[in-house]
DNA sequence: TAATGAAGGT
């Protein structure tokens, strides 16, 4: 591997390289220190199980007083039992990281851990996807010299595998003096999550064999399983089974309807329709997941006879059916279904719950009806933190940064405080639309407001400021942290890659490989964006063969259009498109946009018109490839062709999309199209422009003219040149901030591919 | 048990 970087070095800003310390050791023994107290006592009581809030309260109650009881937990438990309940609780509420430092507290003090712990915390490492931890627990277990276990056995077992360790978690259960059925229901698991489906279904097998009869939880997990790998042929050893054996008993009712929604979810909605019909006694569960098998195959007609139907046989869906079902609409983003569910909800009377009223929200935003969903979410009496959440995700997702910022405030002077998941939806806004000092005002308001900075939380952090161009800040929170799980690391390398930082791109993934992190898909893409950008071309074919023999990853069509890119940038026009032809996935419009992109820099107007075409059979009507494929002909000086395309655009009515850039000043995002003269500072813009090709002139610099394919004179293309989005927004932006403030503008290509997203409803 | 969240190719 080593060698394989060190060839063609490639020139990289020796500004970020200075700034990029090496990635701290890991800590093993997590010395980090417990947070310090919230003032408040605990007061709360009765419920079993905790908030985030309660437990970090109780926390710091047992912390404080050295484990004098307290009027919550059970006044005689040992100090081990307190704080393995708190473990447990923190594990309930999402928040793995805290678990750990817990249990780092425990070794660190009188109260070590005990069987009852060791299970907890391994989880909160399979939550983290934290090998490292979970082999220090595991070290620490035989050190102890614990009396073998097999609960604590299972959950080493399930760590391994949850962490992507199949090879430590087969070599636990080879070696298991005595297995239970949790055991088996794991290893089978753990080979279904890696898809090796045959030794799965092998170990099935076994398990009968050995006298083991699954218990029905058992079962149902399999099912389940089958259901998330959406593998029709290979679930079907274990309805086998329950055939063979319901001569001695049926399956219960609940395995039955996991068998529905396993049909359903590997997309064979008549398999679980016969299943469903032959089912004697249905629960609402089965009904429910029938119904959500048509709307999922969008087969709506049927969902709404069925839920009628479901009424006629004396079964009556619940709160909780509907609100599957509205999930499952939104899912699939159908929203006349939801429409429809939604009257049925009023006309039936349902308890309009909290939960149900923001599954609705959510669908709406889905369904991008944002009225809709302002409308339900005005309506409702007892906005929680889940609703105005899933309201401002609506408005971030739809880009609409005003709606979801005011909706922000609002909810602050509501009284309701963020959590993670708000500010997560909050920076991902920034992120697409560069708002960098928003985005630092929302990381301030989180460190002010003690949200707990969890993993997904992080890597929204390390996504936005990379994103917005701050690398270093990126950076900075990335190394802050330990616990980086894979989509963390993606975010960094993807960062580093679109940046252009070549070099460090690689050198991260190296990094990542050795703490034990595996990379997947996304990594890959990352890796070979940062090859293309920097022209690393044999480097980029062979981490392109890398992932397929050294890691099992099959290249997707993301993958091949990274090395199309790759090898266009270089020059490499035939090799890219022989690359094309040889591909197992059909090409899409961004395999082809590459090529066409190579061509129009390499100019080889022979490929790029093939290209183009292409692209126009694919998306007839797409402006952007029909103004592509005229600036083609444009090269070759074919403008008879030109007038072609441009005056078939024109019968058939397709406009040509403005180009934008987005520019943030004092928090305020300004959008610029071509030639905008709307601004309201629109005169001193011109003036500024004017001043800029003075300068630019005298400097002695010459237009590049030959990207604007228009049949028009040289001095007519330059003050087209003059015009476009990126100088006005240049402009703006140097005539409203002080001398020497970095100007930092945005041109998003997604969100030029939808225009409407830009001129919300609302 | 059942409502809100992260990484990606022109």
């Amino acid at each position: 591997m080593e060698a394989m970087v060190t060839p063609s070095r490639t020139p990289f800003s020796p500004f970020l390289s200075s700034q990029l310390k090496p990635i701290p050791k890991p800590n093993l023994h997590l010395h980090s220190p417990i947070p310090s107290p919230p003032p408040k006592d605990a007061a709360a009581s009765s419920a079993s199980a905790f908030t985030l809030q309660q437990t970090k309260e109780i926390h710091s109650h047992i912390i404080r007083t050295q484990f004098r009881p307290t009027n919550i937990l059970p006044a005689q438990s040992s100090p081990q039992a307190q704080l393995n309940f708190l473990i447990t609780s923190y594990i309930k509420n999402n928040t793995p990281s805290a678990a750990l430092k817990l249990y780092a507290h425990m070794r660190e003090t009188a109260a070590s851990p005990d069987n009852f712990t060791v299970p907890s915390v391994l989880k909160a490492c399979a939550q983290l996807s934290s090998l490292r931890h979970g082999m220090e627990i595991h070290g620490f277990v035989i050190k102890a010299g614990f009396p073998w276990d097999v609960f604590v056995n299972n959950s080493l077992m399930q760590m391994y595998s949850d962490c992507g360790s199949l090879v430590f978690a087969t070599k636990l259960f080879d070696e298991m003096p005595d297995r239970d059925v949790v055991s088996w229901s794991t290893m089978i698991r753990s080979y279904a999550w890696c898809k090796l489906f045959d030794e799965a279904i092998e170990l099935v097998r076994e398990m009968l064999l050995s006298g083991i009869r699954p218990s029905e939880v058992a079962i149902i997990n399999m099912l389940n399983l089958f259901a998330d790998v959406g593998e029709f042929t290979k679930g079907r050893p274990v309805h086998t089974y329950l055939i063979k054996n319901s001569a001695r008993e049926s399956p219960s009712v609940n395995v039955t309807t996991a068998l529905i929604d396993m049909y359903v979810k590997c997309g064979s909605i008549s398999a679980a329709r016969r299943v469903f019909d032959r089912m004697e006694e249905k629960s609402t569960a089965s009904w429910a997941a029938m119904i959500a098998g048509f709307i999922r195959c969008r087969d709506m007609g049927t969902a709404m006879e069925l839920l009628i139907e479901m009424r006629h046989n004396h079964v009556f869906p619940n709160e909780i059916t509907m609100l599957s079902l509205v999930i499952e609409c939104g899912s699939i983003g159908n929203l006349e279904l939801g429409k429809w569910l939604h009257a049925y909800i009023l006309r039936n009377g349902f308890r309009m719950s909290v939960a149900l009223g923001t599954a609705l929200v959510d669908m709406y935003c889905k369904c991008r009806d944002l009225r809709s969903a302002r409308e339900m979410f005005d309506l409702m009496d007892g906005k929680d933190i889940a609703v105005w959440t899933a309201m401002i995700a609506g408005y971030a997702h739809t880009n609409c940064i005003k709606e979801a910022f005011d909706l922000f405030t609002q909810m602050k002077d509501a009284n309701i405080k963020p959590n993670e998941i708000t500010m997560v939806n909050l920076l991902s806004l920034c992120s697409e639309t560069g708002a960098l000092d928003r985005g630092r005002w929302i990381h301030a308001c989180i460190d002010k407001q003690g949200i707990e900075m969890d993993v997904v939380l992080t890597t929204s952090l390390v996504d936005m400021y990379a994103k917005c161009g701050d690398i270093n800040a990126a950076y900075a929170v990335f190394t802050q942290t330990t616990d980086r799980d894979v989509c963390m690391w993606n975010a960094m390398i993807n960062g580093l890659a679109m940046n252009g930082y070549g070099e460090e791109t690689i050198n991260l993934f190296m990094e990542m490989e050795k703490v034990g992190v595996r990379p997947n898909n996304v990594t890959f893409i990352g890796v070979l964006r940062a090859c293309s950008h920097s022209g690393l071309v044999e480097e980029g074919k062979q981490f392109f063969s890398f992932m397929e023999h050294d890691y099992g990853l099959v290249p997707k069509v993301e993958h091949y259009g990274c090395m199309v890119d790759l090898l266009g940038r270089a020059g490499h026009l035939d090799e890219a498109h022989e690359l094309i032809r040889r591909m197992p996935n059909e090409p899409n419009v961004i395999i082809w946009g590459a090529l066409l992109a190579a061509c129009k820099v390499h100019k080889n107007p022979k490929l790029g018109e093939l290209a183009a075409k292409e692209l126009l059979k694919i998306e007839p009507h797409n402006s952007g490839y029909n103004i592509l494929l005229s600036n083609i002909y444009a090269i070759d000086r074919r403008w008879s062709e030109v007038a072609e395309v441009r005056k078939s655009m024109k019968d058939t009515g397709i406009k040509k999309m403005p180009g934008m850039t987005a520019i943030e000043v004092n928090g305020v995002v300004h959008v610029f199209v071509m030639g905008d003269a709307s601004h309201p500072q629109s005169k001193k813009i011109q003036a500024m422009l004017s001043e800029m090709q003075e300068k630019l002139k005298r400097a002695g610099h010459v237009a590049d003219t030959s990207g604007v394919y228009l049949n028009i004179d040289e001095e007519e293309k330059e003050t087209v040149l003059n015009y476009h989005s990126e100088k006005l927004a240049m402009a703006f932006g140097l005539i409203s901030t002080p001398p020497r403030t970095p100007i930092r503008i945005v041109k998003n290509l997604r969100v030029l591919n939808k225009p409407q997203l830009l001129t919300p409803e609302l």
